[in-house]
DNA sequence: CCACAACCTGACCAAATGGTCAAGAAGAAA
DNA sequence: TTTCTTCTTGACCATTTGGTCAGGTTGTGG
C-alpha cells in the first residue's frame, strides 16, 4: 500500500476520469443506443456523480462523438495487417483474424458504430466520407493489384470489402442472438477459432486466393 | 371519382389505420431506435393525432412489439426457398437472392431487428430461443446433409449461416455508408446485380458447391 | 503558507415525452 | 329514427432527462 497511493495529480485525474467516463458511455450508448441511454446510466457505470461528467464532457452529444471517434481509430488500425501483406491469403487472412479478434475484445464499439450509421450517421457523416472513403479506395486498389497479378478471382474489390466488414462485425453486432444460439453460453475460445477458420476459408476459397 | 370512394367501414378503418401506423412506426424506430423514436414523430410521419395511436397501441412498447413480429414473419418466410432446393447451388444462391432483396425493399425492418438484437433482444428474446433456434437447427441439418452427399465442403453450417445473415442484411443495415462510399447515391439496378452476383459467386464458390 | 486554478457535487430547472381522459363525431344495428 | 359501439382528438398530467449552478474541496505554483 505504500507506493503508489499518492500519485493523483491533477493531470492523471482528468485522464483516468475522461477514460472512465469514456468506457462507461461506451457500453451504455451500446446497450441501449444514442436515444435510450441517459447520463445518469452512464454516470451510475462509471461511478462518478451525473454533475462530474458534464463538467468533462459538456453534453450528451460531446461525449457521444468522442466515443464514435475513438471507435473509428481503432477500425482504422486494424487495417495496417492488410497493407504490409504480399498477397490476399495472407492480407485479408490476418484482416479477418484482426476484426474478428475486435470484435471478440471490443463488441460494444461495433455496436455503437453500427447504430450509428443505421441512423444514417448523424455525428460522424464527415468522417464517412473523407477517411473512409478514401481508406476503402486504398484498399480496393491493393485488392485490384492482387487481381491483376493473378493471385485472385476478378471479385468485385468493393463487394468484397462489404463482406468483411459484414461477417467480422456480425460477431459484435449480432453476439447476443448468436450466444442466445449457442445455449445462451458466449462462445469459448475453441468456438472462436472456428468461427475464424469458417470465415476464413470461405473467404479465400471464394475468392480463390493463391498463396504467395 | 365515382367508385371506391365510400366504402370506409369500421374494419376498414382500422385495417387502414394499423398498418398505416405500423409502417410510421417501423420507419421511426429505425431511424431512431427505440429509445429515440417518439410516439408524436410516429403519429405526425402516419399522418395521425398522438392520441390516436394509443387508441390502437396501448403503449410504445406493445408498438414496438407488433413491428418487430411482423419483420420476423418476413424473415421466415424468405427461408422457404432454401427447404425446396435440391442442393446448396441453388438453395443457398435463391437464399442469398431472396435475403437480397428483402434488404432492398425492407432495410427499415431489417434494421430494426438488428437495434433490438443489439439491445440483447429485450422484446423479442423468447422468440430466439424457439422459433429462430428450431429454424437454425433445420437448415443447419439441411446443409449437413449437402455435405454427407458431397454436394459442398464440409464448412461448419452454423457459421455459413452467419455469414449469409451477416453478408447479406448488411446491405441494408449499412445502406448509409454504402451509399456514401457511393458517392452519396443509392445503389442502381446493376450495381444491385453486382452486389448479389459477387456475394453468390464468393459463397458459392467459398464452400465449393457443385450443381446439382 | 497563500492564492489560484482545477475539480467535485447536491440541488435545482425547463423542456420533452409517454400516457390519460372526457367529450364529441361517425358508422352499425334495431 | 334511435341506440349502441367504435373511432377521434385537443387538452392535460406525472415523470424523466439533459443540463445548470453555486458553493465547497483539493492539488499546485509561488
Amino acid at each position: 500500500m505504500a507506493p503508489n497511493i499518492r500519485p493523483i495529480s491533477k493531470k492523471e485525474i482528468r485522464q483516468e476520469n475522461e477514460a472512465t467516463i469514456l468506457d462507461a458511455a461506451e457500453k451504455v450508448f451500446a446497450e441501449a443506443g444514442f436515444g435510450g441511454a441517459t447520463m445518469q446510466l452512464i454516470a451510475d457505470m462509471a461511478g462518478l456523480p451525473k454533475a462530474n461528467l458534464h463538467y468533462y464532457f459538456p453534453t450528451k452529444e460531446a461525449l457521444y462523438r468522442q466515443v464514435v471517434q475513438n471507435i473509428f481509430q481503432v477500425w482504422l488500425k486494424a487495417a495496417d495487417v492488410f497493407d504490409a501483406a504480399d498477397g490476399p491469403a495472407e492480407g485479408i487472412g490476418a484482416y479477418i483474424d484482426a476484426k474478428m479478434e475486435i470484435s471478440r475484445r471490443h463488441p460494444a464499439g461495433s455496436k455503437v458504430w453500427a447504430s450509428e450509421v443505421m441512423h444514417r450517421a448523424p455525428v460522424i457523416q464527415d468522417y464517412l466520407e473523407t477517411t473512409l472513403m478514401e481508406w476503402t479506395d486504398g484498399r480496393m486498389a491493393i485488392i485490384q493489384r492482387w487481381i491483376d497479378a493473378g493471385l485472385m478471382d476478378p471479385i468485385d474489390p468493393r463487394h468484397l470489402l462489404y463482406m468483411l466488414w459484414a461477417t467480422t462485425q456480425h460477431y459484435a453486432d449480432f453476439g447476443h442472438q448468436i450466444e442466445t444460439l449457442n445455449g445462451g453460453a458466449a462462445l469459448s475460445d475453441k468456438q472462436w477459432a472456428a468461427a475464424k477458420a469458417s470465415v476464413n476459408r470461405i473467404i479465400l476459397q471464394g475468392i480463390n486466393a493463391k498463396e504467395v
